[in-house]
DNA sequence: GCAAGTCGATTACATTTGTAATCAATGAGG
DNA sequence: CCTCATTGATTACAAATGTAATCGACTTGC
């Protein structure tokens, strides 16, 4: 399953989360405000994610249409999950309360996250 | 400032931030449960941390002790912010959301962060 | 039909990272 | 004194990553 995604592989998909199926130059025009990359780059990214089952590629004439395998929710669970491991043992409260203490979420962000925990305790 | 700090590297920090300063020989001491390093690798790790500016060393006779320059807190901030922002466009709440829907939340996880809200408001 | 463009595939190459062997200096035991 | 252990420094090297040039095959406009 799922091999490492690095960095400018997971701009690539999220490229393709948004939306797909897209070609390669498509998804080049989509990165290209965010990244200067050239064609080629993008191509190996491409690449590299298909080689790791993070993408399928059908072919549509003569070039290829990518759309994600894995799903962008399995995706941030598992990150997420991997950061609260390793930086607050496993616990996300702690996450939570640092977040919180940095960064002085507004009335509505607070108002917002209580309506979600209500929700999750009915 | 602080260069990113790989996994490995990581690894070294928490055994100083947990106890400083330290020794080489003392930091692969603490890190021989978790991981399986051999002493040499230890000291490579040590020395690009200090190469990065994250540690600070200081002679003790002939060998050095040495002691974290970045707060644990600064870093685990920088972390943090860094997956918030790469997967939740930044803001907490659908963090939250996500980790709600997965279920990923115990209940303890839920008083307790509202709990922190509250604080919050006050 | 053929030149020029378009694609994916292949190859390239520097940097970072993980992992470690080896070297050189120094200090300690005999 | 001299040998050996200890310790940091230097060097090594494969894999992953970021970034891209180039190649070869296939279209397509003339």
């Amino acid at each position: 399953m799922a091999e490492r995604i690095s960095d400018a592989e997971h701009a690539v998909m999220e490229v393709l989360w948004a939306d797909a199926p897209l070609t390669a130059n498509s998804v080049a025009e989509m990165l290209a405000d965010s990244q200067s990359w050239s064609l080629p780059t993008v191509k190996t990214l491409l690449s590299r994610l298909l080689a790791k089952g993070a993408l399928a590629a059908e072919a549509e004439g003569r070039r290829f249409l990518y759309r994600p395998i894995i799903a962008r929710a399995d995706y941030v669970s598992h990150e997420s999950r991997r950061l609260v491991d390793r930086l607050f043992g496993g616990k996300l409260s702690p996450l939570v309360a640092h977040l919180a203490e940095q960064e002085a979420l507004t009335a509505e962000d607070i108002s917002e996250i209580e309506a979600l925990l209500k929700e999750l305790k009915s």
